[in-house]
DNA sequence: TAGGCCAAGATTTTC
DNA sequence: TCTTGGCCTA
């Protein structure tokens, strides 16, 4: 059987075996926490207990694709009745069975931060008011607290109520959820619908939550109305790990957890199986300083490893040279696969400098988050269509490629089908429909055949769109039909390459949905199951073997729950880690930069490299930058600095050794 | 009234 | 560097 207890220390080995009743693992960085969640989903199934009843939710699709590999390997083959998702993935499993118990329809779109804006946008212009882009995002940011309860709502400032009424309004008229209603509504139908709730809590009779400290209150509902009931759930996570409370992470969840299930047993695996104790030492050394953390020392009981190598590289070229030289010498003498090395920044910015080093030094690399290839302009336009096709109502879609490519109908036509649409309460879809119908029509002849054409087209590609496993013949027809190459050409009339660069990625796009159409573990695609996918797991390769043997380069937030042999720590500058926003939104938030960096330091099992700029170019202009106050915190024994590579400009060359020598001096 | 042209400004982190 | 929004022209 795969579930071998002798594998476990004993602290695990209790982990695995508690399949009954509240659990709380307290699990620090690397000790073996997915082990004890895939053990114990083995467990599970050796005690028999039907795959279709275990409910796994973690925080990142990452974290969920890793988790449901390491299943498969304990189990020898894919457990296609497990479920094991994220939580919003699983709140749109809910809304899709559900959603007309609340108004929705189940081909609702699902708006990510872009068409939020456009949304908030679009309210903000029917109450005659002005946004600047920064207030917006704010904006946003506190509907998405009053919404989840983060906030009081009389924390909403009374000027936005309005607008918060408005876009609340519109997104349900356009059938549209937002990323924080993929969690409310499903937990608003289980505590609405108690016989929703008896259907899931009786579906799902045990359950796991991964990364616990990350869950925000309204996650915690959720989870609450689905094993209240049973009790059989059990939540693992790290307070020391808890990096996500701008998103409404809340560690007082684990204080919550206790209160709801008195009954919990709890459990506390300090030992560390994945660095070495020069690692170790660091990341204590660092995440001591915080005040407010639950007591606890990790330890390793075993290797002690090499220095922690650190360098102070002129600027970014040079650092990028540095981590590639790094990696490239260990590969020959070491033997390292580039796959085991993983390149970590604090802002996607960052990794920008670093693939343009890795392109040109032949570095294979793979990059996860960041701005996804379907966040892409050309490729929203595309599925913009696909999802108009799917819900004519998401007037947030409608609007964006009800000119594109131009066909005539400008701003005048658009106020004039808003109106008409406010005064039927219905979507601009409809209005359109109604305008074209209607006998006394304010619109000119001619923005009503270019509108006739509009909703034709639309008409006509709903079906073709929706017909079995034909979505990618009719998309192939519909980028002709617009001709959205002479679109394109036509928007770039100075440059020639940005046409076929985008075009180019058209036809990635359009071969990725063939790839998912033809997908066989896919059983029913479809549209509105395409436009989940990727509005929820944004990855563009379909194949992760694809990517296997290349370096990795992420964000600290998307490396967490994983580990790598080598691991580099870029940018560890004042000002990006901590991160000057950061701290200036809040200083208490200090101690979730340190976790972040924490995070970072205990990513590495075996290496660890930092490196720190002098200067760094921010938005053209040259800074110098000083190293992060996190590195003071790693005590000095276990660090070596090295020399990193000259920068290559002579003059630059100069100001190197001039900060050399000041170093030295001070 | 539509569309071209020009200037300004920009996201910290993810689902 | 790229995108978005505003202004002006045809």
């Amino acid at each position: 059987m795969p579930f071998d207890p002798a594998a476990l220390n004993p602290e695990q080995r209790q982990a695995v075996e508690t399949i009954d009743g509240p659990l709380q693992i307290i699990a620090g960085a690397g000790s073996g926490k997915t082990r004890v969640i895939t053990m114990r989903i083995a467990r599970m199934l050796e005690r028999r207990i039907p795959q279709s009843q275990i409910l796994a939710l973690t925080f990142t699709n990452k974290a969920a694709r890793e988790m449901g590999e390491r299943v498969r390997e304990i189990a020898g083959t894919r457990l296609r009745d497990l479920t094991v998702s994220t939580f919003h993935s699983f709140g749109v499993s809910i809304l899709k069975r559900h959603a007309r118990r609340l108004g929705y329809r189940d081909n609702f779109s699902i708006y990510d931060t872009q068409d939020q804006m456009a949304l908030l946008r679009e309210s903000a212009r029917e109450i005659k008011m002005e946004l600047e882009h920064g207030e917006a995002m704010s904006i946003l940011q506190q509907f998405s607290a009053a919404k989840t309860g983060r906030a009081p709502w009389e924390d909403l400032p009374a000027a936005y109520r309005e607008l918060y009424d408005d876009y609340s309004e519109h997104l349900r008229l356009y059938n549209a959820v937002d990323f924080d209603d993929l969690i409310i509504l499903p937990e608003r139908i289980l505590s609405e619908h108690p016989d929703v709730a008896e259907a899931f809590q009786s579906r799902f009779q045990y359950i796991m939550v991964d990364e616990f400290q990350d869950t925000s209150a309204d996650q915690y509902r959720l989870l609450r109305s689905l094993g209240m009931a049973h009790q059989n759930v059990a939540v693992v996570g790290d307070d020391d790990q808890s990096i996500y409370s701008w998103r409404g992470a809340n560690y007082e969840n684990f204080a919550q957890f206790e209160r709801d299930f008195p009954d919990f047993v709890e459990i506390r695996l300090e030992r560390n199986y994945r660095s070495t104790d020069t690692i170790l030492a660091a990341a204590n050394g660092v995440i001591s300083n915080n005040q407010n953390r639950k007591d606890k020392v990790l330890w390793t009981g075993t290797k002690e490893g090499r220095p922690i190598v650190l360098t102070f590289p002129e600027d970014e070229s040079s650092e990028g040279m540095f981590i590639c030289d790094t990696i490239k010498t260990l590969a020959l003498r070491e033997n390292l696969r580039y796959g085991d090395v993983c390149v970590l920044v604090r802002t996607n910015s960052l990794t920008r400098n670093l693939e343009m080093t890795f392109l040109s030094e032949n570095v294979p690399y793979r990059m996860s988050g960041g701005q996804s290839f379907f966040q892409r302009k050309e490729i929203k336009d595309i599925t913009s269509y696909i999802r108009l096709c799917a819900n004519p109502d998401d007037d947030v879609s409608l609007l964006r490629v009800i000119n594109t490519p131009r066909r005539g109908i400008g701003r005048k036509t658009i106020e004039t089908l808003v109106e008409t649409a406010q005064s039927q309460a219905t979507s601009l879809f409809g209005a359109i429909a109604a305008e074209l119908h209607a006998a006394d029509s304010r619109l000119g002849k001619r923005a009503r055949a270019d509108l006739a054409s509009f909703h034709s087209l639309v008409e006509e590609y709903r079906s073709r769109i929706f017909a079995k496993r034909k979505m990618t013949e009719a998309l192939r027809a519909l980028v002709e039909e617009i001709d959205y190459w002479a679109h394109l050409v036509a928007e770039h009339p100075n440059n020639e390459k940005a046409p076929k660069w985008k075009y180019r990625n058209v036809g990635l796009f359009l071969d990725f949905v063939e790839q998912y159409e033809k997908d066989p573990d896919n059983l029913s695609p479809s549209p509105f199951e395409f436009l989940t996918r990727i509005s929820l797991d944004p990855r563009d390769e379909v194949d992760e073997e694809h990517d296997a043997g290349k370096v990795n380069l992420m964000t600290i937030h998307a490396a967490k729950g994983l580990e790598h042999d080598v691991v580099f720590v870029a940018g560890c500058e004042a000002g990006i880690i901590p991160h000057q926003r950061a701290i200036e939104e809040d200083p208490a938030n200090l101690e979730e930069e340190r976790r972040l960096f924490y995070v970072a330091l205990t990513r590495a099992k075996r290496r660890l490299y930092i490196t720190s700029c002098r200067t760094r170019k921010v938005m053209r202009e040259l800074r110098e930058s000083a190293p992060s106050p996190f590195l003071e915190e790693i005590p000095d024994e276990l660090i070596e600095t090295v020399d990193a590579p000259e920068a290559v400009e002579e003059e630059e060359g100069l100001d190197y050794f001039a900060a050399i020598k000041a170093k030295l001096g001070g």
